[in-house]
DNA sequence: TTTTTGCATATTGTATACAAAACCCGCCTG
DNA sequence: CAGGCGGGTTTTGTATACAATATGCAAAAA
């Protein structure tokens, strides 16, 4: 979005995310760039810097001349997150509901009617212009931020857990609601809400997917 | 601190970092590989690592086929981005009101009596000190938030502007204040203003340092 | 004069090569 | 039998080499 990358080594990021949060990785296991090399047909210049990405984004822990071990993420970390995510989200909310013009409140409400028609497909990209316009109003600083929280950890995850749109479709309504009539404070505790929510669900799906097997 | 990684990406890091926060390298100016290699005497294998990481950081912009370039960072960013670390580390303070013990109280009082009466070159370390403390208790994910948050942007500015220590020791009494009577809410409130205040006075730093020549 | 096209150059991105540190495993010694 | 000590192997970290794209300038056309 912000800072596309050279090509490959966001493809790598991409993989081996993937992998991790399938549970194909365990955490406490050693990455071996020569593996990812193989399978991936690429040389260990774009893996490094793929690796260090996802350091930065605590995915992966990095230990000078030992290499790359995936983090020992534990449930309570998982819901910390996207409490962190809640409080940043919230404020912004809080933001959008003072500032928000009437044709941003009815654009805001016109996602949200069709989200409430989704089926799976569409529910994801949905759900995530919900959240950007939203976050539209954001200082620069604070969408950087928020960027990062959301790619982090386990985000993307719309859908992966039965029962969370109706969930979510409640949530946003919500939110909806408190951004137009302008109330900022209730703004700030749907949104935060939302994403605590959001973190259980989070955890749900990775409990699913294997991630934590031990 | 969490993450060290290889040796000398870390020092590139460090150095290209000196020189844009320092005015050297002005916001918008190519940051060419090859001149780091030379100046530093390393290849650009390191360099290419470094500047992954300063991006993920925000003080460069990296695209695709045509390099990094310093970040165009204004004023309002940098209030915005202390904002975000008020907003994270007063969440903290009020718990560490709640859930400090009597001994981790009297331990804060400590360090603050020190630093009341230390010189500049003392005060850094036990500005550290303090806030470390407080931030012992946050949980995984938010401290590895904050260390993100302090190492971004402009950190570590205690002292470089003259008249910060007065008020960082009447900002710092104000939060020990509302730990030692447990009092969250006025932690975070107390942290928030404190962290505010920063912000304001890393703009004057940068500005004095000539990070804006425009 | 201004714009556009093409080529030479510079710089990035990826691959490969090499040096050094860490790991593994058998062996030795107490 | 436990624990420590080589020596070979593996893997990381850095340097160098090569390929591909962007940049800049000059010449030609409008």
């Amino acid at each position: 979005m912000s800072a596309r990358r050279g090509g490959l080594a966001d493809e790598i990021v991409t993989h081996v995310r993937a992998q991790i949060l399938s549970g194909k990785m365990q955490p406490g296991a050693k990455v071996d760039q020569e593996q990812i090399a193989i399978d991936l047909d690429v040389s260990r210049s774009p893996i490094r810097e793929a690796l260090v990405i996802l350091g930065q984004e605590g995915l992966v822990d990095i230990t000078p001349r030992r290499g790359a071990f995936v983090s020992r993420i534990r449930r309570e970390d998982v819901i910390d997150h996207y409490q962190l995510f809640g409080l940043v989200a919230g404020r912004v909310a809080a933001m959008a509901a003072v500032e928000f013009s009437t044709e941003q409140q009815y654009k805001l409400k016109d996602i949200h009617d069709q989200f409430v028609k989704a089926d799976m497909s569409d529910a994801a990209q949905l759900n995530h212009d919900f959240h950007a316009l939203i976050n539209s109003v954001a200082p620069g600083r604070t969408r950087w931020l928020l960027a990062h929280l959301e790619r982090s950890i386990p985000a993307g995850f719309v859908g992966d857990s039965p029962g969370w749109m109706p969930k979510a479709v409640a949530d946003h309504q919500l939110i909806l609601d408190a951004i137009m009539r302008s109330d900022g404070s209730g703004a700030r505790q749907a949104m935060e809400a939302h994403l605590n929510d959001a973190g259980k669900t989070a955890v749900e799906a990775l409990e699913q997917t294997g991630f934590w097997a031990g």
